[in-house]
RNA sequence: GUCCCCAUCGUCUAGCCUGGUCUAGGACAAGAGCUUUUCAAGCUCUCGACACCGGUUCAAAUCCGGUUGGGGACACCA
């Protein structure tokens, strides 16, 4: 049986390295059918907040990874010490007292350990180049490489799938598990990712998981981002659906190279994601975001109304709050109009013609798409006008706005109303 | 400084293991154009890479060595 685990330490978020380290470690459990556990590595009491633990389990959920299990390091203090006494006993470890207290240390004994990564195959370390390792420090509590070795070996986890940066690590804890008499599990060291620039910083993806959510980012274009990071399904295959990933998933086949995050890209597939998703899932996402802007209330929200302005708006979204920004004339009684775009289509006066178009829309037998097309198209012509020279005055005294869903479908969903009161702001 | 990892378009990658089908394919970005109802959508096109040197071989992006470059680790942090 498969276990695998993702261990982060609650003295921050999750952000998108862990983010990207729980997927591959869930991945696999799911490819193999095995177990994905939780380890929350609070070992620092000083750093460690319940408000990180809180907030990595919340982003785990949200990305949609589940865990079968869930451990906490502070609750295993006993073990530790335990473990430690017997390599003391046994004579691997030394005590060495400070001010401070005793701490306990493991003597580095000279030999060649071979990791054979299943990613980056045969990697060798000569212990001379490692120095004697804390096992307890001299407060009681374990250090991270013992406390890891002896949870790992304790919760049987088979396969460690851990970032690049703990490549320098693992020679050491392999050296403890056999000094414990521990079965060594496999290893998988990830690529790690990088900012556009160089080290991957808070402007270039370090931001917490969380705030992908709150920017409107959607979780299943997240993942399948991350996933494309260091994985390929093939074929020329970008956007996959995170079950057919599980299905062709080999951590073999997971790149050694680092990856930048490309928060271009990023936008391009949560679109890809946003222009396919039910209507009816956007609203619940988006409702919330209406709310808080005063667009909608809670007590008369008309879903239908919502869900066409959903549809028009889809295909063009790149984040879930560009909605709340590009469809905010739709909500407002009060129209908050573009300077430039004013003085661009609207500083001549448009009076007859606006004047004129109006007649005709109110004069429609039924007021859909169809009609105020015709009605529209027909004026022009009788005015001689080219389409353009209108449709944007119209739109821009509408919406505010230079750029929108086509213009027919703006007057319709605005009704004869609104459409009507808002031309005739622009007539003299 | 020491140890370790990595190396295909600006970015993510396919190809590499099992050399020839690769004058290296796709995507994002960028640029140009079309869509004359805008673009933040769509379509078309363009630009653009095997880091370098040497070796093996009839043949190297692919195998080997070195150089250079980038990254990571060297805590009583995790």
């Amino acid at each position: 049986m498969v276990r695998v685990r993702f261990a982060p330490s609650p003295t921050g978020n999750l952000h998108i390295g862990g983010g990207r380290t729980a997927l591959f470690n869930w991945l696999y459990a799911q490819a193999k059918g095995g177990k994905f556990v939780l380890r929350i590595e609070d070992t620092d009491q000083v750093r460690s907040k319940q408000e990180f633990v809180d907030e990595i389990l919340f982003s785990l959920k949200w990305l949609g990874f589940n865990w079968d299990e869930v451990e906490f390091q502070s609750k295993r203090f006993e073990l530790y010490r335990e473990q430690a006494q017997k390599l003391l006993s046994s004579g691997k470890a030394y005590e060495e007292k400070t001010d401070k207290g005793t701490a306990i240390i493991y003597k580095v004994t000279p030999q060649t350990i071979k990791i054979n990564d299943l990613i980056r195959g045969e990697i060798v370390f000569d212990s001379s180049t490692i120095k004697d390792q804390v096992l307890i420090k001299s407060d009681g509590t374990p250090t991270y490489n013992f406390a890891c070795v002896v949870d790992d070996a304790a919760m049987q986890i088979t396969h460690v799938i851990r970032g690049d940066d703990h490549i320098s690590n693992t020679p050491k804890q392999i050296m403890l598990y056999q000094a414990m008499g521990f079965a060594l599990p496999e290893f998988a060291h990830l690529p790690l990712i990088m900012g556009t620039e160089g080290r991957l910083s808070k402007r270039t993806g370090a931001t917490a998981i969380s705030d992908y959510r709150k920017m409107g980012y959607l979780a299943p274009a997240l993942v399948n981002y991350l996933l494309l990071l260091s994985w390929s399904p093939g074929e020329n295959r970008e956007v996959i659906d995170i079950q057919e990933a599980v299905k062709l998933f080999d951590i073999k086949d997971v790149n050694k190279t680092a990856a930048a995050f490309d928060l271009k890209k990023l936008d391009w597939m949560n679109n890809q994601y946003l222009k396919k998703e039910d209507p009816e899932k956007l609203a619940d996402l988006l409702i919330p975001l209406l709310k808080e802007k005063n667009y909608i209330q809670e007590n008369n929200i008309d879903r239908n109304y919502l869900l066409s302005l959903i549809k028009l708006f889809r295909e063009r979204l790149t984040r879930l709050n560009d909605f709340p920004d590009w469809a905010d004339f739709f909500f407002l009684e009060e129209i908050v109009i573009d300077p430039k775009a004013q003085e661009k289509f609207l500083s001549k006066d448009l009076s007859k013609e606006f004047r004129l178009f109006l007649q005709r829309l109110e004069a429609l037998k039924e007021f859909n798409l169809e009609n105020i097309e015709e009605a529209f198209r027909k004026l022009v012509q009788e005015l001689n006008l080219e389409t353009k020279a209108l449709i944007h005055p119209i739109r821009v005294a509408l919406t505010g706005k230079t750029v929108g869903p086509g213009l027919f479908e703006v007057i319709y969903y605005l009704g004869l109303a609104r459409t009507k009161k808002r031309l005739e702001k622009f007539i003299k």
